[in-house]
Parts: C-alpha cells; structure tokens; sequence
DNA sequence: TGTTATCTTGACCGAATGGTCCAAAATCCC
DNA sequence: GGGATTTTGGACCATTCGGTCAAGATAACA
C-alpha cells in the first residue's frame, strides 16, 4: 500500500558504488551521491538511514555481484586455463582507467576503523578465497596442479595475486606486465 | 636568520603519514592532523602551504623510507631467503592490525583523481619492482632461480604479491596464510 | 472518492571543514 | 640592545558537510 518507490535499488547501489570507488567514503559528498543516483536526500536517507547505510548497501550488492565487477566464481570444471583468464580480466580491468575496486577502497580506508566494513570485506576475500580453492582442487583433478600442493595454500596465493593486480593496476603499472606475472605464477604453480 | 623553526619536519610527515594512513586523506581532518602533529594551522599551513601539500610532503617522505615501513632495499648481494624474508615482514605488519599502507591508500582514493599522488605513487613501484628485479637477478647468479627465467617479471610478481598481501592482510586474512602464499609462491619460482 | 500510507523534493539546520590572518614570540645580525 | 625576519598559536571566516523535516505527490484499498 501506500506510495510505491520510483527507484530500481539496485541501480542506485551501483551508481553509488562507482562514487564511492572514485572518491572513496569520506571523499564521496551527499551531493555526489544524490546527483549520480537521482535521488534526493529524502529518498536516501528513508531507503538507507544514512550516508554510512548506504555504503553498507553499496559494498553488500557489490560484493554479492562478484568483487571486481567480474561475476566469475569457480566450480569443479575449472581448468587452470579459466584461473588464468580471471586474472587477465582483472588485470585488464585495473589498468583501463576505470575507478578502483570497492573492496580495496573500504579495505584501506574504513576497515581499520570499522567494524561493519571490515566484516564485510573479510566475509567476500573469505567467499573469493573459497572459489579460487574450488578451481585449484578441479586443475588438480585434471592433473594441472600437483596433486600434493596445498589447495588452500593456492588459494590464498591466487587471491593475493588478483589483489596485488588490482593495487598496481592503479598505481600505473600496465596491463601487458600484469598479465605477464600472472602468466608466470600460473605457469609457476603447474610446474 | 629569524626564528628557528620548533619542529622536525621528518616528526611532523610521519605523524601526518600516521593520521593519513589511518582515516585517509578526506577523513583526516586538520584538527587531526594539528594534533598528532603537535603543530598549529598557521605553522602547518606556513611549511605545507595546503592539506594536499602535506599529504604530497608525506607520501614523498614515505615512499624515501621504504614503502610499508620497512626499510629494504635489495642489493645485489641478496638471496632468494632475503626475499622470502622481506615478504614475511610485510604478510606480518599488515595482519597485526596496524593502519594500512599510506601508498595502497593513496592509489586506491586518489590515484584516479590527483595526478601528483598518480605520478608519486607510480614512481614508488617503480622503484619497488626495479629493487625486486635487483634481487632477482641476484637469486638467479647464485643459481636459485632458473637463469633463463625473466627477471623483470618475476620482479612484477613478487611486488603484486607484496601488494596483494597488504591488502588481505588488512581485510583480515591471518599473517600465517599469508606467509604460507608467500613460501609457496618463492618455491614456485624457485623450481 | 476519501482514507491511509508511503515516497519524493528541497528548504533548512547546526556542526565541522579547510583555510586565512595577525599579534606575539623567537632568533640572527648589526 | 634594536631592527629585520620568520615562526607560532589561535581567533576567525566562508563554505560545505551530513542530516532533518514538512508539505505535496502517488498509489492501494475501501
């Protein structure tokens, strides 16, 4: 009953998620916000309680899409071949110029000091971590991977990679390079 | 001639680093900053011109004394265990739930917008990767990396890897996985 | 059509922000 | 000791900030 809402939820997280992945929490004004989702304060603060809420939002659907924009998660028919374009995307993705990951931002900027960010990003780099094991454990069933690593060991090292691509992707360091020393780690872990 | 100033500009950049790192650079604000600086605005303002100039004058003193804190630098001399160990220092400062890297920070909020932090933050991975290529270089004369690997890639890997770690580390991820990644991935290129 | 309930818009608010300025203080040089 | 010169500290300023609120708009239901 009553009045419906004139907004698509999701759209407007994603309008202020790329606000907030190009000026960060603090950087990113209400004015700023307002302007990239079309609404106004009121709509904002009755959808979301405030500025802090709709972040919360915002890394909440972000999260849940597949963290750098990719949707790619791993199941039990991924070859190494599928880790490797995974991180090529991201590789590519973070040098194009496009503004950076959600997740490093909060990670860097809120995390230390925030409770309900810093358990939002340990609960996705957890669900990420937890893919990328799925995929080492079916390049080992192909006989890609040595069957005697540990699967969550590589994991974590994949991970760390596509975030470590991410920061330097940013930083200026190039596609082609990025792409080169995550064909060296992959080639690296099949040895 | 005139009065002396009262401050160490070195004590000042690194409190200022402190308060950047710690809530970034729009959620520092000037009281912050005067305080953990001890300096008032006049005299803050006097030496830096601008927040943004301080936070340039940090970043510079920053990345002058070794990115995440730690000191070193590869000489020609080093080991692939001196890289291992540089690796373990990092996984460790950023797991033990000190404010993360002003570098990381400053790619992840600014890089995108403020062309004087892109180039300042471009220019200390450079240096980052040219020191890792240096130590590569030097594993491979001892005959622990393969000779016909590429050095400068595998210089690349070692920074994202570095970097990646930072990240994950701050999000969350125990100091121990990282440090297993990071013994995974020497041993991987070590092959 | 009237009631009820929600949503939207934007004027408005107090607080905090980055920045300016100046009088007082401190040192050097003569 | 007396300029000259620079630094210091904090009062002060205009602006912007996140957030509130009231009045109108819109729809469901009776």
């Amino acid at each position: 009953m009553a009045r419906p809402r004139e907004f698509d939820e999701d759209t407007v997280l994603r309008a202020a998620a790329g606000v907030f992945r190009r000026h960060g929490y603090a950087g990113a004004s209400l004015e700023d916000l307002t302007e990239a989702t079309g609404l106004g304060k009121g709509s904002l603060y009755g959808a979301f309680g405030s500025k802090h809420g709709l972040y919360l939002a915002a890394l909440d659907a972000y999260a849940s899409r597949g963290a750098t924009g990719l949707e790619r998660t791993f199941d039990a028919s991924a070859s190494l071949a599928d880790v490797r374009d995974y991180l090529v995307e991201i590789a590519v993705a973070s040098s194009d110029g496009s503004p950076s990951c959600l997740l490093t931002g909060a990670t860097a900027e809120r995390a230390g000091n925030d409770e309900p960010v810093a358990r939002r990003v340990a609960d996705t780099f957890a669900g990420l971590a937890a893919s990328f094991q799925v995929a080492v454990r079916a390049a080992q069933e192909r006989g890609e991977v040595p069957a005697d690593a540990a699967p969550e060991v590589l994991a974590d090292l994949l991970l760390t990679l596509a975030r470590g691509m991410e920061v330097l992707g940013h930083a200026g360091v190039t596609g082609e390079r990025l792409v080169a020393a995550a064909d060296a780690a992959v080639a690296a872990i099949a040895a």
